[in-house]
DNA sequence: GGACGATTTATACAGGTGTTTGAATCATTT
DNA sequence: AAATGATTCAAACACCTGTATAAATCGTCC
């Protein structure tokens, strides 16, 4: 009778993005399960159907809200470096980065869920690819073009930004290995996140400065790569052929 | 009777995998089914259980297998490249491994079964690391050694590894977003993997020679991330407390 | 106070999962 | 030819998965 309301003080709603936020970053959309986020969240197993008629909707919407999340997060730590050089610009932006993937205490979703999403695809990707891949390419994009001293339609851009971003995702999934090569109870310390990414921004410094200083090799990037012509996306390129996921994702035809 | 063995020329246990190799390396272990294996081996759903008594042992002799065959890849390109200047070894090095993550015909399965048990360990990724990530370190701690002009213990040595390392590994994880951006029918050719190649050779060169330039930072590296002193594993270091595995992979509690 | 829509609940369903079982088949040896 | 051990097979098991359903509960407005 008169509880004080036993688990609940957040809708039931937002609880279940919450949490199904951090589940599905930290285990992957198939290794995760409706029943799981469900108990973590205090909420009974058909919550998920009924606020978000699939799995996948809830999942959509949780991209959704991280993707905003990060963008935040971005610019802002972009914004306040502005009068900044843009050596000092990369340099907190890969800070930022790294410690979003590294710290725990960050919980900075977005980057695991678009990671995994290269990984593994879900029907999701083109979202993903949307509100994640493409705003922070372009932003990356802008500042290793300042830091060649070109556009950012220069052929050279878009492997940089790559090698860039390759180096510091890359820590984030060693993380398994180095827990278990490192001492039993190990974990990254911020000074440790701040060391490594002082290295990858004077390593990635120094290759980008080499590529500005000689004339690029002509056909060097792939195509595929260079940004597309196109001002904005109506519809985004319809999926290539076959789907390569399995039937448990598959079976919707159209999103409404 | 004289009948020419209908699908079968190899024994079930070959094919079974050779099958599970590719499948395991393009979709990760727990995205496989026992049954889809077996099908498309030729082989009785029953077959994985008798040969390898279960999903897991034919995961483990799967890592053996292309463990060794892609270290016998590597010290042949190596042993090729050994009177070459160190820079020449290294740009061998990057692209042999980007072309068998990124050239369907290479095929080479260890690298990718490689990043997916960094992204979802199972109970194989003591195994993965003893087999492919040791191995693999070593070789190319002592080739950054050199190109740094220092001695493979440096700490230096292990942040520009993952350096080089992460950018190979992002280009085959962006495979799917790349295929999403580029044109319909999109696939990397020989050529494009040469010119990225390419680029992460000279990004990652202008990278290490900056790092040999400079007095390297005293606690720059993680100490988890150094060289640990002993000289061989006798038993490799025990899981660190909590298995962070579903119910789906764990199950065993200890290997004959 | 009663009615009504929104939410929560317990339960069930259909399909997929890894694994087991006992009989059938095969190859080889005596 | 008979026997024996290894391999294959179809069927079934127990469990887990996402989803659906219908009743129960809650809050709110007439």
């Amino acid at each position: 009778m008169g509880t004080t309301t036993p688990i609940v003080d957040t809708e039931t709603r937002q609880r279940l993005l919450n949490v199904a936020a951090e589940l599905f970053a930290e285990q992957g959309f198939n290794n995760v399960t409706v029943r799981e986020i469900c108990q973590v969240a205090g909420a009974n197993v058909a919550a998920v159907n009924y606020h978000f008629r699939d799995k996948l909707g809830l999942y959509r919407e949780v991209v959704e809200m991280v993707a905003d999340a990060l963008n935040r997060a971005k610019v802002e730590v972009i914004e306040a470096a502005e009068p900044l050089p843009p050596e000092e610009r990369l340099r907190a932006y890969i800070r930022l980065t790294l410690h979003g993937m590294l710290d725990p205490k960050e919980e900075s979703w977005m980057d695991k869920l678009m990671a995994r999403e290269m990984m593994d695809p879900t029907p999701a990707l083109d979202l993903i690819i949307e509100k994640g891949i493409k705003p922070t390419g372009e932003r990356m994009g802008r500042m290793v073009a300042e830091l060649l001293g070109t556009s950012p339609d220069d052929p050279r851009v878009m492997p940089c930004f790559l090698s860039v971003q390759g180096q510091c995702l890359f820590y984030h999934m060693s993380k398994p290995v180095a827990a278990r090569m490192g001492p039993p109870g190990f974990h990254y310390t911020p000074e440790m996140i701040d060391g490594i990414a002082h290295h990858i921004a004077e390593f990635s410094l120094a290759g980008i400065r080499a590529l500005a200083a000689q004339e690029p090799p002509a056909d060097a990037v792939p195509p595929c790569l260079k940004r597309k012509p196109d001002g904005e996306a109506g519809s985004p390129p319809r999926h290539s052929g076959r789907n390569r996921l399995k039937q448990k994702i598959a079976g919707e035809g159209e999103v409404s």
